[in-house]
DNA sequence: CCACTGACGCGTA
DNA sequence: ATACGCGCCAGTG
């Protein structure tokens, strides 16, 4: 399956600015939600790839810690114009990205 | 070749 | 209210 593939196509579609959850895109896909996160960690290292828009469902930034440094992913988010507050985006529904939206 | 593990989320007891 | 189980893909030992 092109699964990963597949995720990798809907993370590049979210905005600067805006972020996704993992239940999201995989109810999108059609797939688990473990899979988001598998195919996010294989993107790692793919430029192309911004997995740093990618949060659990409380908007929390469950995967920082697979970046180079924890305070990256954060720092990242802050610099596109999003505020984390305890590893928590603040306001997450405001900034949150549906993966249907990219059918407009 | 077989088995384990890894960014999650929801339903049920 | 908290705890546990299941779903699902690819890479590595």
């Amino acid at each position: 399956m092109q699964s990963y593939e597949e995720v990798f196509e809907i993370v590049k579609l979210i905005p600067e600015g805006k972020v996704s959850t993992y239940g999201a895109i995989a109810k999108y896909l059609g797939t688990s939600p473990r899979v988001i996160g598998w195919a996010l960690n294989s993107s790692l290292g793919n430029k192309k790839i911004p997995a740093h828009r990618v949060v659990n469902r409380h908007g929390i930034l469950t995967g920082k810690i697979h970046f180079a440094t924890a305070d990256l992913m954060q720092k990242i988010l802050e610099s596109e114009g999003l505020k984390i507050e305890n590893d928590q985006i603040e306001n997450f529904k405001s900034h949150f990205w549906d993966p249907s939206l990219s059918l407009l």
